[in-house]
DNA sequence: GCATCGTGTTACTTACCGGTAACACACATC
DNA sequence: GATGTGTGTTACCGGTAAGTAACACGATGC
């Protein structure tokens, strides 16, 4: 591994990043280029050698603008987590005030996010199971992250009156998190496709009138 | 699946295990100790070296065993499989006939394995992750491995009737996925709490006499 | 008695990894 | 012109990884 498929890799020196943005800093190269090998290869695949090359750089060079390889892992995990809820109010934003359309829509966006190609499922998700158990300045971030999206979830449950809306919120989070580990099994076609019709179904059935009673239907 | 919960686990050197089984051979220590650590602490966390010595042997044996530690791991993954079916064989055999029912203990026994301590997911959806994208001969037997438990999970939709019995499959699969992936991050009172019940909902709304139809309640 | 098999031991190679020291150079600013 | 800042370069350290060579020893079986 670390072949790396080369973005636009320079020849060695700098000065080639200067074209016309004010001339981008070689932290910035190197976080950005970590943000995109990390997410494709993991964490424990990819050095801090191969990351400072592809960015036109030097290992040096990665250490003067980073403490560590793994206080870059816990701040790419961070940027992570702003871009992941950047998103996310993307998708609810245009239907403030109407959570069950927001709830669809999440899903609806989640759904189209993970079946591109360039998917390779959740990055937080991905990075635990990387992590060595406790330490990790990283952990911290994932165990808050989840945290907040079982906190959304639940939430929106409860505006939509769900009759038992931690356990939706639950099921969606689950519903989700599976959605982002079985892309990186199955390709395109994987049962991630199901999940916008699942949360529909589910929502139905936590507001349905009576609580999932007799209709028990013993098979014919 | 896989106990793992450390078991004997012998002083340093070997002339443990002779007790009263045909003096285990070095071959089987060396793979269950690989088994438990490799589920512990993941595929790259351990070295070959490290496998040897706490199997109470040393690296020269492990390759006059195994040709490779990437073998090794296409192996254990194998043998996760087995394990694993053997599981879920052990759920679904008191119910035969009746696939509700089979369905239903499945995700009980699924959500109460997953819950233990001991658990850190499904060993083959934790490797997907951590294996390099092409080449590594244990790919194949997660990606055969993942396309079973769906296969298995449709099916077991059709026969209880499912409307749409493709698409509940893959809902289960997503939730048993999710599961899995949840219970990294969360402790054990996790979403995964949640699978049993969500099971019975998706369950009773594939069955319900009309498609999903008018119950919109548009939250009072 | 001799050969083979399974195993242990010590020592080694080659490669990579995270991380550092010391030095050089270009440029921008005062 | 001096100073400082940002960067590149070369060389190195200590650790660990996968994998191998050569040799020794005891048990088993012919």
């Amino acid at each position: 591994m670390s072949a790396i498929g080369s973005l636009e890799r320079s020849g060695s020196s700098g000065a080639v990043a200067a074209q016309v943005a004010p001339k981008r800093r070689v932290r910035d190269r190197i976080f950005e280029t970590a943000r995109q090998l990390f997410y494709r290869h993991g964490l424990r695949a990819v050095g801090v050698e191969a990351i400072a090359c592809e960015a036109g750089t030097n290992k040096v060079s990665f250490y003067r603008s980073f403490p560590s390889k793994d206080e870059l892992i816990a701040e790419y995990l961070r940027d992570q987590c702003k871009v992941y809820w950047q998103w996310w109010d993307g998708c609810v934003a245009p239907y403030a005030g109407d959570p069950r359309r927001q709830l669809e829509a999440l899903f609806d966006g989640f759904v189209s996010l993970t079946c591109k190609d360039s998917s390779r499922g959740c990055s937080l998700g991905n990075a635990v199971i990387e992590l060595p158990e406790g330490s990790h300045p990283g952990r911290e971030v994932i165990e808050q992250h989840k945290s907040e999206m079982r906190e959304r979830l639940r939430s929106l449950a409860r505006q939509i009156g769900a009759r038992d809306a931690d356990e939706l919120g639950d099921t969606l989070l689950l519903l989700m998190e599976g959605g982002y580990l079985t892309r990186l099994t199955f390709s395109s076609d994987g049962p991630i496709r199901s999940a916008a019709k699942a949360v529909r179904r589910l929502i139905d059935s936590h507001l349905a009138p009576e609580p999932t009673a007799h209709p028990r239907k013993k098979r014919a």
